[in-house]
DNA sequence: ATCGTTAATGAAATCGATTTCAAGTATTTT
DNA sequence: AAAATACTTGAAATCGATTTCATTAACGAT
């Protein structure tokens, strides 16, 4: 005739003869308690298969020990390839959380405004946030930061941005972006990307400053890309090198994804890579290791960046207020 | 000298000048409440900014309306390429749980028993779990099962499995593969990977049945490969190939990017695809469409796998139990 | 033998929302 | 006009764990 109710703590209580706050801390580990009580009554629980409510748990605590990670998926699917990238951020972001044994709740902005995240954090849903692959709605990130959301934005930076931002050394990726392009002996390069994008539009700034510095003359022009995907990247650039007979030998594309695109149609022209035209891409996603010819590009390590973002927002979480941060961008050599 | 406390139901109630109850059935538009009260009383709690503490809630309600989503990040980390296909279904998932107003609790098994899902189930963290990309963990998937876990699992599926597993029509895949591959004038086919493993074996046996009722008659071999990566799957073919002077003019991979790394290490042995050896692959990740040449590959819906996990999920919780079903699995043709 | 101190335990209050049940008011019926 | 019914509303109990505060027991000090 039992019935099927969960097993509360007052049922622990009652089988150990203690009384409910004795099993609160002895499970807890409090050193309040004897030694001997502690293992009667851990011993009990076990035998009864208590487990705590964690909702009763987190009310009385007021503590959520759980990390929003907000990934736009919809436009994922718009651009279905975007970034593989983006899931190794993922990776490195979850098992930093699951070392510090923090849930990981996933959420998405489709459609929704700020108020959503703020409404997660009022109602003790979330204890902050972190944004990745959300380069595109920096209103979203504004209104958040505004609502004094605890945040981490993986991405670009800039001047008084109101919220912590870790991603990749932009600057210095364009920089070595340049020099390698030039020390293959290339001398019109042509960037790819939207450069209104502030991660892009840092990676420009680099590659326009080793292209001034440099002793030898190189000539630099601009391809912009309107969105992240594809399909759109292989189209433009199809476009570009079939109209104008020109000069360029050296590309510098927004992603690993458009530098495929690009180096397929390139490929589809006739022209030959890297002799022709060398490309660096930006990324090292998984992808850009396995396509033919291997895409020389910025590699940053998404472990690091995971650690980072997690270990910036529990900081938030303890009232300080940490600066953004920059992780380690270096380039890898590949064929193109 | 207000302090800085959350605006609790109590307050909108004191402010409204109604009690608690009411404010709660004004704010869960219960029909009870006056048009006017109902109106007055969400205008005052949009004026406090309340915002409803979803663990009280929870703990009121004993439901958590969260789904676990179970994802090996670790074995990601260690062959790092595994799989942008997971990322799709991670994808499609997110998607059908966020129409539905589900929270998407992202885990990961690692170095856990099934106990740790378990609590999660008890200690009303989530009502229960979907787990894609463990295909080696079926311990984990039984002990699971076992405990009575809502669970939908991604992947293959076989006699009496006590849980309810959602994926492609493994065996129609691999008749697929080889019609194409018998077709394309191929006579001699590898199937590469690891039979042990539950889908690829339903695919061999998909396999051996169209190259047993082919009018033609056609070799059929295997090469089995022990992980996922795309490393192993390259060095695994490149011994192969290198050297057997073998007949093979037709190979189906397990996966696309073990295709990839196949395709690899042909070109690198000086042979032509798909004119001296066709591949197919499996999964249609993001990755085999850019890869060149094209990866011809079997095409599984993730959005429609996503969908459907969350569909026979929610049945569970209903008290239903839905069978295994599988997703409309197509070939996709490509250059390979 | 009495007092003060320390250690271990429990009763009751608390976290914030929801639900039960009783009570009050307005409306309709006879 | 009295009684029966339908609407609204609120007081108190509840969900399950934790914390405050009071109490008891045990010990050594005087």
């Amino acid at each position: 005739m039992k019935s099927n109710r969960p097993v509360t703590m007052l049922d622990v209580a009652r089988e150990a003869k203690v009384s409910k706050p004795t099993v609160s801390r002895a499970l807890s580990d409090n050193p309040l308690v004897t030694k001997e009580t502690k293992e009667h009554i851990i011993a009990t629980a076990r035998k009864l298969g208590y487990v705590v409510n964690r909702n009763a748990q987190k009310l009385r605590h007021k503590n959520t020990n759980t990390v929003a990670v907000s990934i736009d998926f919809l436009s994922h699917r718009q651009n279905r390839i975007s970034d593989p990238f983006i899931f190794d951020l993922l990776a490195g972001i979850s098992e930093a959380l699951g070392k510090k044994n923090i849930d990981l709740l996933l959420t998405s902005p489709n459609h929704e405004n700020s108020e959503k995240f703020r409404n997660m954090i009022a109602g003790r849903e979330v204890d902050g946030f972190i944004f990745i692959g959300q380069g595109r709605r920096t209103d979203l990130l504004l209104e958040s930061a505004n609502f004094g959301i605890p945040m981490v934005v993986w991405g670009g930076t800039f001047d008084n941005a109101p919220y912590c931002v870790v991603g990749s050394d932009n600057y210095l990726g364009g920089q070595l972006a340049g020099k390698h392009l030039i020390s293959k002996g290339k001398r019109h390069i042509l960037m790819v990307g939207d450069i209104e994008h502030i991660e892009i539009n840092l990676r420009y700034k680099g590659l326009q400053k080793t292209v001034a510095d440099s002793s030898i003359e190189v000539e630099l022009s601009h391809l912009p890309v309107a969105n992240f995907s594809y399909d759109t990247a292989h189209e433009v650039a199809a476009k570009f090198f079939k109209h104008k007979s020109s000069s360029v030998d050296g590309v510098f594309a927004y992603s690993d994804t458009a530098a495929m695109a690009i180096a397929h149609a390139l490929l589809e022209l006739g022209k030959r890579i890297p002799e022709d035209i060398s490309i660096v891409g930006y990324n090292d996603s998984s992808t850009a290791a396995v396509y033919r010819p291997g895409i020389t590009t910025i590699q940053q390590d998404t472990y690091e960046a995971g650690e980072l973002m997690v270990k910036l927002l529990l900081q938030q979480l303890e009232g300080k207020h940490p600066d953004s941060r920059l992780i380690s961008t270096k380039l890898m050599v590949r064929e193109s």
